[in-house]
DNA sequence: GACAGGGTTGACACCGGTGTCAAAGGTGTG
DNA sequence: CACACCTTTGACACCGGTGTCAACCCTGTC
């Protein structure tokens, strides 16, 4: 199969390359003409530009990297295919890199991942999106980046979070007017800035209601559903018992409902359990639970659609100066009512 | 931040670019004096090449694409997490392009990927795995390619499959043997080729043990929970109800296993289910999931190993005439114990 | 009819590497 | 010492596009 370059189709058109590539970037200044014969030599050549090519051109890759450290496989491929979703609409393509947080070597591997690749940008998921030193890194070495569900903001950068604080607040509130005092909290990951978050939601809500907080009633745990089943075992062991269980997310929900089963204590009678996230395990478990709705593909959606224009838009001005488009987004979060919560039995 | 070129490099180390380029491609023939030069001059700028340069001249872009379309978040991670894992051994990347089986566009919508990614190479996963009309479309192209989990072996292409036949035969033999002789069975999807071989595993351990096959027991479902959920809904208001159910999914299992304790059936006293794949579901519902574990991670891997090295041996010796070094792999599937299976009550 | 000014076009260098080939340098043999 | 032969090296074209700039054409105006 012979190939097709811009060449063929230069000649093939009897024009000079710059005019094929003129009309290929949609540039003015061509006549209907020309732009006719050329678009039917792209035709009948069945002619497809090379994308590497035109990288090495105009330097950039056209690919955004994508990185996250993350236990829920459910929340990953929300991530991806909210960012999938952005690239295409650009022509863009998403190469996946996940890595670990802690890892000493972080920012050499990301210093490699840029340079083995090309990256025209970069999406931060969390626990990345907070990560401060790689953060000053990226805009040490120019490279844009958007940030998802970051907490700590600052106003140049391009970050779309949800409310976490409120969606935790919502959902304790709802426990306390279903008439539950004793709420116990499951912690998320340190590392992760919604943890705190939650924890702030949580606390204000037993605040304005007037209700005590207990220290007894939290435990750390770091949102693997290991993690959840440690914290909900001390949990559900301490006396008086709590009459409900708020964790961080969907999966450490999912691990105290479990070892209550298992404990004989019917569930939301013995005990209310709510989570957060909406994750697919929250409908696939029974009694279902309660979560509060997170908007993870929306939000990477935007944060790589508002990526992806600041990288044009860069690209076309020429300008060193950062002319960035700060941009924060807050998406609110929804509560989710099925089987895992209701009123204490009297 | 000024940007190092080969040609810094170059005039740095006081030799011709093609030289440093040599070295970068631990080519032959450079006097160890020469090579140590380059190497300190590399060292002293901080110099890593380009690597879109690179495929600009190569024809090369050392990316990998991964194609599937697959309702199981966890099965898709650990694809990814497979792939990613062989690539970044031999220093590709990896683009991920979930897209639709049924959509009529499908073979324009890979066209398009390949021609603005030049991508090296794609993996194909399943229902791609089997997809005649991609396989013989890819073939045409000369993209080079590989097939995770298939089932329909050829012979001159990269195949890794784990016997699926075989552990669907094991678990409903366990079944069996614990004393079930009404066991229901929920196929997959159909356009999956592992769906056929599942339910001949079934069909082969009942015969093999006299068991007479009930087509009243089969339900037709298609990998997603909610088909799971339809599926069990009719099993388990079957009259009489069979005393066991083999879904040919975790995720179709979980959903039986719900709808079985909303229904006030004891699971595994009243009804046993057995599921396939040992998704994270599996362990995370109560009680926990007896599955044929698939090794997803390893196969793909493998495959996309395999496939790297078919690409770089290629662009090595660059014969046009097809020296494919066909493989194909089986791997064992293993069957793991969990609660949710026992002998039959009494 | 000369000239200014805008739209249209192509020659050519360039992006940062790799492939080809010939020249330069070193060694062993007759 | 002449010669063949192998190793080492660099000049140069090339991969397939884009950016720069000058040349050209056409129109409208004085």
């Amino acid at each position: 199969m012979k190939k097709i370059t811009i060449n063929s189709v230069a000649s093939y058109a009897g024009v000079s390359k710059k005019t094929v590539s003129r009309v290929l970037n949609n540039e003015p200044n061509v006549s209907d003409a020309t732009r006719e014969k050329v678009l039917k030599a792209f035709k009948e050549l069945d002619y497809t530009p090379n994308p590497i090519a035109r990288g090495l051109a105009r330097n950039r890759s056209f690919i955004i990297g994508c990185l996250y450290d993350n236990p829920s496989k459910s929340y990953i491929t929300r991530l991806q295919s909210g960012a999938l979703a952005a690239c295409h609409e650009h022509g863009f393509n998403l190469l996946i890199h996940p890595c670990e947080l802690r890892a000493e070597a972080l920012l050499e591997n990301i210093e490699q991942l840029l340079q083995t690749s090309r990256l025209d940008g970069l999406v931060l998921t969390p626990p990345f999106s907070d990560h401060a030193e790689l953060v000053a890194f990226l805009r040490k070495k120019g490279v844009p980046f958007a940030r998802v569900a970051s907490v700590k903001l600052d106003d140049d950068s391009i970050s779309v979070r949800s409310n976490d604080e409120q969606g935790a607040f919502e959902i304790t509130e709802l426990l306390i007017n279903m008439g539950h005092k004793d709420i116990a909290f499951i912690k998320g990951h340190p590392d992760h800035s919604a943890t705190e978050q939650r924890f702030n939601g949580y606390r204000r809500a037993l605040k304005q209601h007037g209700i005590e907080y207990q220290e007894r009633l939290v435990e750390e745990g770091n949102f693997s559903y290991h993690s959840g089943a440690d914290s909900a075992r001390t949990i559900l062991h301490l006396n008086p018992r709590p009459t409900a269980v708020f964790a961080s997310n969907d999966y450490m929900a999912a691990a105290a409902l479990k070892l209550a089963t298992q404990m004989n204590l019917k569930v939301p009678d013995d005990i209310s359990i709510a989570g957060f996230d909406n994750a697919p395990i929250a409908r696939h478990i029974w009694p279902g639970l309660t979560p509060i709705a997170q908007p993870v593909e929306e939000m990477t959606r935007l944060a790589v659609d508002h990526l992806i224009e600041q990288i044009n838009h860069a690209t076309d001005e020429q300008q060193e100066g950062e002319q960035r488009q700060p941009l924060q987004l807050t998406l609110e979060a929804e509560l989710i009512t099925r089987e895992s919560t209701a009123a204490p039995k009297a």
